[in-house]
DNA sequence: GTTTTATGAAACCGTTTGGTTACATATTTG
DNA sequence: CAAATATGTAACCAAACGGTTTCATAAAAC
């Protein structure tokens, strides 16, 4: 994808870094020191990885004084639910199918 | 990815095109000069991404004579499919926590 | 007010990606 | 058998990716 288009959810969790960072910060808000820390890597490049997940909406940010804390917001990942959902009329299990039509019968009530 | 490792689901269906090609082949099984005529790039550049497709398990290939026949593999998206759950304990809405629980526990069945 | 800390931006670099065209091979058709 | 068809492989290319180091800036601490 390209630099000045915003990567989209597919893009930012094609990375297994990425994906790694999301669990991480499924239960704290973390600053990007705190992250780092977690990565063989340099700080700058877990910087640019918070970015990409920042323009796909998968975390948030929030300045509290000279740091920038991140979030989860797990919210973006409905899209990709979304299009997991479409595929699962095709899983080869009645039990599954079954799910699929509860589920998208739940999801006209949210 | 590496040239040399295979290519996983997340990296599958990270490209737009290769989103497409899963949904052309949800319902048909199609050779790769049918597939190729969905698309605004060469032949070869089809059967580059059905490769990859094909790395990660998404979709199937038969030979049928001289054609190379694809479909959908969609268990393969299971991976995903997991790997999302773990996030939706985290999503603000008590609703969708109570499907996570019900979800994971039929899980168990299959 | 100087120093330390936290961060992002810039420039750079090797590798991968997603495309191309040309070619080789196998199968079907006439 | 010769010609046409279906496909994959190879070599190539520009752009994007994932990392690096260096620098600028803002806030906190001393």
């Amino acid at each position: 994808m390209s630099a000045l288009h915003k990567h989209d959810v597919f893009d930012a969790i094609a990375d297994p870094t990425r994906r790694k960072m999301l669990k991480l910060l499924a239960y704290d808000e973390l600053p990007v020191t705190m992250i780092s820390h977690h990565f063989p890597m340099s700080r700058t490049a877990v910087s640019k990885h918070l970015r990409i997940l920042s323009e796909s909406k998968l975390v948030s940010m929030t300045k509290v004084g000279r740091e920038t804390r991140y979030k989860l917001h797990p919210e973006a990942l409905l899209e990709l639910k979304d299009w997991l959902s479409f595929f699962e009329q095709f899983w080869d299990n009645k039990l599954s199918m079954l799910r699929h039509v509860v589920e998208t019968t739940t999801d006209r009530e949210e």
